[in-house]
RNA sequence: GGCGGAGUAGCUCAGCUGGUUAGAGCACCGGAAUCAUAAUCCGGGUGUCGGGGGUUCAAGUCCCUCCUCCGCUACCA
């Protein structure tokens, strides 16, 4: 059976629809998904939604509603989006899920025989919207004598029992496994930030509440749920198998390869969940990896009527789901900040997907539909223009693409690809099929078999990134399912296609023109 | 306040340990081609590398300083 690589989107909070930050982190963890399921590796994604929290309970009734039925219908949504932005899950976990309370029990028992918990009173102000308390001096207050958090919210002076955990024991154990991972949490700069913190010195967590019990309750001590983050994180364990460590699918893929987590939410990830999962004996993740923040262009205000929508649903609707996609992973140096704009999608996908890819697919595989019935051309021999296009291909196709996406170097690794498609068109030019139809009809058959290997490849390539379209191109090829991978794509496919009698069918467009919006034009 | 990052062509950015005339894509200008989604190809750099000072034979690259923006963190109150 082929390696495991396990990796998870954050666990998101239902509290409204899915914004683009959603569609963003969900596209990329996709996208590193499938870039691994083509290189062989036997892949699990997982996704869910943290439902837990007064946030959600208070938005219910205020409704009138069960919490419950609302957290479904929250839920439904991030779903819905994940099959519309062709986000391929293994599976979706809510932590309102009994398996998922089961989980989140067993962790809960193995950091209390840890002798990691303990019962305390906890005195201080508390944001019930931030669930969370603060120190006297994060304090603002406000023009009528209120207390504000850091964050804005009103906070109230709260004495409550509560657990905590012996976070600062892991103090120097969390130092020294950042200091022997060093790709623990990237990128570069966030790592940094957490050493910074953890040097810093930690203090115990407060990890129950009272307040509420819309929770997973924690056993054993009545009127107690846990923390949110202590269940949310666990996820990534329910979607495992957890509390079934011994169990098949947890032996497998636990820990996990990647977390893939938007930058808000460093701390949690690389601060309390290892020290929660040393705590509880169990392996720690390879790799916490924050991605930045979507801005729309310019920083300016998004609303319908200026043009710039900012619903994920209707960006892809309006452009469609996989210039949507290539245009997260192209335009964004992943990892860092990024805006994004109609025009701009409409620039990649027009200039790049439509022109330099999809034309040039059109371009060739058409010619071949007419001049030559559809039937695959032979190969007569080739010449070194040839074997020079076929070399950059494979360059960029088996070693510089897959050699970027390893690293998480999105951008790059499509940048690769984009220039091998520059190649394919620069050759074409060059070599003007066209005009060897009458000139030299075997020369002609050479440079469009040539460049029918090349697009195959670049169809492959860039799978992970647009799989509709190149599903739907490599079909219209003829291309068998067990050659998409980078490595069999390599191999001597071309011959034994063309003399099966496969012939092409006159090919339609792949990515449709887009309109560049009136409206937000400037 | 401390720590860290950033400031390079109209736009988005690349420039590792200092070393030939500072690069890419887009945009723009000129030309070629006409197989193709008016798509493609070739040529052209349009720049006080944030300001100032310094080290060096040589600095976008190192040092100092100032300005602006961002992130993390702290504190006074």
């Amino acid at each position: 059976m082929s390696e495991p690589f396990y990796i998870t989107t954050a666990i998101n909070y239902p509290n409204g629809r899915p914004h683009i930050g959603h569609a963003y982190e969900g596209i990329a963890t996709d996208v590193v998904a499938r870039f691994h399921r083509a290189r062989g590796r036997d892949v699990r994604l997982i996704t869910g939604t943290d439902e837990h929290g007064l946030k959600m309970d208070q938005t219910a009734r205020k409704a009138g509603r069960d919490t419950i039925d609302l957290a479904t219908e929250m839920s439904g949504y991030f779903r819905e989006m994940c099959a519309v932005l062709n986000i391929g899950y293994s599976e979706f976990v809510r932590t309102t899920e009994s398996r998922h309370h089961a989980a989140s029990t067993e962790l809960w028992k193995r950091m209390e025989a840890a002798g990691d918990l303990y019962l305390d009173r906890y005195e201080g102000w508390y944001s019930i919207r931030d669930e969370a308390f603060y120190d006297e001096g994060e304090l603002t207050a406000c023009e009528d004598g209120a207390k504000l958090s850091p964050q804005g919210t009103p906070v109230e002076w709260t004495v409550e029992e509560t657990w905590f955990f012996r976070l600062s024991k892991y103090q120097d154990r969390l130092l020294a496994h950042y200091e022997q991972h060093p790709d623990f949490i990237r990128p570069e700069s966030r790592r940094n930030e957490v050493l910074r913190f953890v040097e810093g010195g930690l203090k115990d967590l407060s990890v129950s509440r009272t307040s509420f019990d819309w929770g997973v309750p924690v056993p054993d001590s009545a009127g107690h749920v846990m923390y949110v983050w202590v269940d949310a994180l666990t996820t990534y364990m329910t979607g495992v198998g957890f509390p079934d460590d011994q169990g098949e699918m947890f032996q497998r893929y636990w820990p996990a390869d990647i977390h893939m987590i938007g930058k808000d939410i460093v701390r949690f990830h690389a601060v309390y969940w290892p020290a929660f999962l040393m705590s509880a004996g169990l392996a720690l993740p390879k790799q916490i990896y924050a991605h930045g923040f979507l801005l729309a262009r310019g920083g300016e205000k998004m609303s319908k009527s200026a043009g710039n929508v900012v619903d994920p649903m209707e960006l892809a609707e309006r452009f469609g789901v996989d210039p949507l996609r290539y245009f997260f992973m192209r335009e964004i140096a992943f990892g860092q900040d990024g805006s994004y704009s109609a025009e701009a999608i409409v620039q990649r996908a027009n200039g790049e997907l439509g022109n330099a890819f999809g034309n040039l697919a059109q371009r060739t595989l058409g010619f071949i539909a007419k001049n030559l019935d559809g039937n695959l051309p032979a190969i007569h021999a080739h010449e070194a223009a040839d074997i020079e296009l076929l070399d950059a291909v494979a360059k960029a196709v088996r070693t510089d693409m897959p050699a970027a996406f390893e690293t998480l170097a999105l951008q790059q690794g499509v940048e690769a690809w984009l220039q091998a498609c520059f190649a394919c068109n620069a050759y074409i030019d060059t070599q003007a099929p066209w005009a060897l139809r009458k000139t030299d009809p075997e020369r002609m058959e050479t440079v469009l078999a040539t460049l029918y290997i090349c697009i195959a490849q670049l169809a492959v390539a860039i799978e992970p990134v647009i799989p509709a379209s190149s599903a739907r191109l490599l079909d219209t090829m003829g291309i068998a399912p067990e050659l998409r991978s980078y490595e069999a794509i390599g191999s001597h496919w071309y011959s034994p296609l063309a003399e099966s009698g496969f012939r092409i069918e006159s090919p339609q467009p792949l990515f449709p023109r887009l309109e560049m919006p009136e409206d937000a034009a400037c």
